[in-house]
RNA sequence: UCCUCCUUAGCUCAGUUGGUUAGAGCACUUGACUGUUAAUCAGGGGGUCGUUGGUUCGAGUCCAACAGGGGGAGCCA
């Protein structure tokens, strides 16, 4: 008989009728009752063995043990639960020692804890419904897309420019490490290197899917990313995933229509299509929230949070906009902010969480930033001292999208460049978009672990990737 | 990288002003029970108190360095 998954099971009405099921087991209880998870949901079904099992295999029914079970699915008897599956026969498929097995039910091992043995945490409810989450994340974004007629781009993965300006870099090498080849001025010799020249890993896809746009008008990336840098916090990873739309003939304000589009289109997709998950998640959230003081409480379930961002369009305001406020808020006249606020500034955390949180109380997209602190290919506008740039700030995440106009006109872009020290010779390929039929255009980076954790209510971004890689942490 | 906190059984945690043989729950094991729901009840085994060094008659407890981890900040997505 072919496998049943659980899921099917669970949300199939049908009793009395034949079924075999494999998965994990996650307790058991009496002698007699399992709780078996196979992965499919959330939900356990209860596998009843009768009291005539050989003892050699109910002895080896254990927290962890891999099994399958053959028999009958039946309305149950007990209280829990609707179905249960009344087992004719149990076949051990992997036997689990519970007395070294680190993950009981009954212990509620700590997230903390769970990051040291990534490799088995996918066994608790949390980790299945966030990788489950984030499965659902994934599949949303490229349907969205597609149904935009947007092409998926792969941009690459090495990238030979370093002049992106987004961040320290992986270097990629086949250099040996001893005697690396040098030449006459004594540099290490990249010529000799398997690329002929420098390669690093990729910060950004963004300056290979603007030439996408470019001619396939619209186009997005979503990657895998690298940076070196050298950041420890709960928002960041060495190694992490990101979308990049780009549009040709957009500008700022279809950027941010697209943005937000974008966002409020995930999060209903994961209440539609993850509504068990983010139950238990919410759940979770809720009593974690209990145990921390009255201050720190978020006031909002997750639920709720997840709702009001989807229904509720978001706030929008310019940068000159932004610094107004801050400097009008009661938290700036009681001295509470720690950085300085003026205009040409960069938002600190603590000003980013002053608009969203207590402010406005939903996401912020905040617009036209000094051109001083944003990158050289940001579009300059009119008034000589501003980019349209973009960036959407969210609850208790800050920064989950950075995005902007681009500068399509060459001799703005190439002044740009000269004024920030961003070599021509590297970026020749670039700029031979702005001179060969150059057209205005725009987009934005989302970072997909960010959008996961928004989503979860998880408070640690290595919480929401599978092996995660953060500085002096590659384990797996 | 900076500030700060933590590290005691497989897991979650107690351990008083430095003082006898370091405790509990879960897990494991032996037995009982058999429609349980984190099953329950009774007995049992299980410890290099992160590592190294120091102070002291005596260190899980005090001090230092190192390692690992958490929280906050910077950089950013």
């Amino acid at each position: 008989m072919s496998r049943s998954k659980i899921k099917s099971i669970l949300d199939h009405q049908a009793t009395d009728y034949p079924a075999s099921v494999k998965g994990w087991v996650r307790s058991f209880r009496n002698n007699q009752f399992i709780a078996l998870n196979d992965g499919s949901c959330q939900a356990n079904l209860q596998v009843v063995i009768g009291l005539e099992t050989d003892e050699s295999i109910v002895k080896r029914i254990t927290a962890g043990a891999a099994i399958a079970a053959h028999g009958n699915i039946v309305a149950s008897l007990g209280k829990g639960q609707r179905v249960e599956l009344k087992a004719d026969s149990i076949e051990i498929l992997g036997d689990c020692d519970g007395e070294q097995y680190p993950l009981q039910l009954k212990n509620r091992p700590s997230l903390e804890y769970l990051r040291e043995i990534a490799h088995l945490r996918f066994r608790t409810n949390t980790f299945s419904a966030v990788f489950r989450v984030r499965h659902a994340l994934a599949f949303a974004i490229h349907q969205f897309f597609n149904e935009r007629g947007f092409v998926y781009l792969h941009t690459p993965v090495i990238t030979a420019s370093d002049a992106e300006g987004a961040g320290e870099m992986f270097r990629v090498t086949t250099l040996p490490f001893d005697g690396t080849p040098r030449n006459e001025q004594g540099a290490v010799a990249f010529s000799e290197d398997f690329f002929g020249r420098a390669t690093n890993l990729t910060v950004s896809g963004q300056l290979e899917a603007e030439l996408g746009a470019m001619a396939l008008g619209e186009v997005y990336t979503f990657g895998p990313t690298f940076r070196a840098e050298n950041s420890n916090t709960a928002r960041h990873l060495a190694e992490f995933w990101m979308i990049e739309p780009e549009v040709a003939f957009a500008d700022i304000h279809d950027n941010m229509n697209l943005a937000e589009d974008f966002v409020r289109y995930l999060i209903r997709y994961a209440l539609e299509h993850c509504t068990e998950d983010l139950n238990f998640l919410a759940q979770r959230l809720a009593d974690e929230e209990k145990n921390k003081p009255q201050q720190e409480r978020s006031g909002m379930g997750l639920l709720e949070k997840l709702t009001s961002v989807a229904e509720n369009s978001f706030e929008r305001i310019t940068y000159t906009e932004a610094i107004g406020i801050l400097l009008a808020s009661p938290a700036f006249k009681k001295k509470k902010f720690q950085y300085e606020v003026k205009w040409g500034i960069d938002l600190q955390s603590e000003h980013e969480r002053y608009l969203v949180e207590k402010h406005f109380g939903k996401p912020v997209i905040v617009r036209d930033y000094p051109k001083e602190i944003k990158a050289f290919y940001m579009r300059q506008n009119e008034d000589g001292k501003t980019v349209a740039a973009m960036d959407i700030l969210a609850p208790g995440i800050g920064e989950i999208v950075g995005g902007s106009q681009r500068e399509e006109r060459l001799d703005k872009l190439s002044q740009r460049m000269e004024e920030m020290h961003v070599p021509h010779e590297e970026l020749y390929w670039y700029l031979d978009t702005r001179r060969f039929g150059t057209a205005p255009h725009a987009g934005f980076g989302l970072g997909f672990e960010r959008m996961v954790q928004f989503v979860t209510g998880m408070g640690n971004i290595r919480d929401v990737i599978p092996f995660p890689r953060t500085p002096k942490n590659a384990e797996f």
